[in-house]
DNA sequence: GTGGTCTAGACCACG
DNA sequence: GTGGTCTAGACCACG
């Protein structure tokens, strides 16, 4: 797997890694159901501890986004796993999505801005995850 | 001064303010040479400890923003040295808005599900902000 | 604040102490906004490692069940987050409800049987927050 | 043998095993003296690691649940001695009720609101069955 | 003084 | 071999 550690940043390592795993499962370059790399074997990869390794990916088993099973490995997830219920998938979106608006708001920024900003990088994400479907 | 904390943002306090002060000078709500107010102030207002407003101003003085003159107060400097700061709101606001994508797409949501719900969270604030200004 | 571990269980102790701070919110002995032990302190006061007692309350964090602000102090949480959208606590809690029935039914309990015990159970709990409201 | 087991559930598979021929020879759906699949074939059928099976095996045979002979199969044990699992069964499921209970109290649902939550799911599930049996 | 990050290393549980 | 738990201890960031 190919995750890039910047020292120096300010962000803490395991910080930088579940950013990382979830960029790439956003942009499609791990789909659902592949094997990440176990914890022994990402954290010799990139040269920390760990536990450091393991908290970032317990944190991504948190959000949903992967699957650690004991002694088999650990999984990219499936998307929707609250079929029982599918109105909850939409409010949770919703939280989300209000939660980050509000936050723009809170700090100042015009709803044009925030507008602006948010269909520029959702064009950037569309374009990657094309990208990613033709590999 | 105008400045709402989120006590459970994750982002610290010193930086919620710096962060703050920073949009409004760019926003032109604070004018070149207008007075701060003094730490202790600050500190009071925001219900903060003096050394997290302590912290900030230092920051802000450090970064060309503010200048804190000893025994007169604190004041915004001259607009010329922080054109950089509009070019700085965009970067942040799009880095924010790129993570909440991010985030979104590692769940499993598909770019138009997303789309939509910001699309309605966001006309939801523009309402909001709306029937606040006629008040 | 009392809390007894049980070295012989089998459980973790992060997770016998994340069920014990659980149950004493859910009791009405912890009440909201009410301030727990400092990280070192519990973990003092536990025998334990303070790495373990962070573990305990950060898993209590992200269920919402307290907050952690650096600098100050852990504090009990207040009800409800989601007042903008108070459809959602619904959803949330009749989810974890719909999931803790299908587990009971898939592992071959009969409803009437799991009825029985929620009642006995609720019943029980009513009984420890009334008491703990005459305190 | 019909057992189901879930791979996410943070209860290990062997355990999951256990707990679901114990429920099956309590609810008189397996009987005593009837033959249980053979190591291999269970784990094949469950699609789970032939240790796995034997470990679960094992344990119930220490409990005096099933009884293995050698070159011979696996059977149900007599009946008599295990008077005190239907004891056991409401142990473990006013357990897993209790949890789920303190868990919504803990999160600041009333007890009003959990008891409506969980009535409006238990006739659902209801609901469903009824229809199963139908099929 | 409070919580946050990270390492090194031991030993355990599961498959 | 996989993930899980726990300790001991260092050093940092925040208020």
């Amino acid at each position: 797997m190919k995750l890039k550690l910047d020292g120096e940043s300010g962000t803490p390592v395991y910080r930088q890694i579940v950013e990382g795993v979830r960029h790439q499962v956003a942009a499609g370059t791990l789909e659902p159901g592949e094997r990440l790399p176990t914890v022994r074997g990402l954290a010799t990869e990139l040269g920390v501890d760990r536990n450091t390794a393991l908290r970032a990916y317990r944190i991504l088993e948190r959000d949903g986004v992967i699957s650690m099973q004991h002694g088999r490995g650990t999984f990219v997830r499936a998307g929707s796993k609250h079929a029982h219920l599918n109105k909850h998938r939409q409010v949770v979106l919703e939280t989300a999505m209000n939660a980050s608006i509000a936050h723009a708001l809170s700090q100042g920024f015009a709803p044009q801005e925030i507008e602006a900003a948010f269909a520029k990088r959702l064009r950037y994400w569309r374009g990657t995850r094309r990208a990613a479907r033709k590999d």
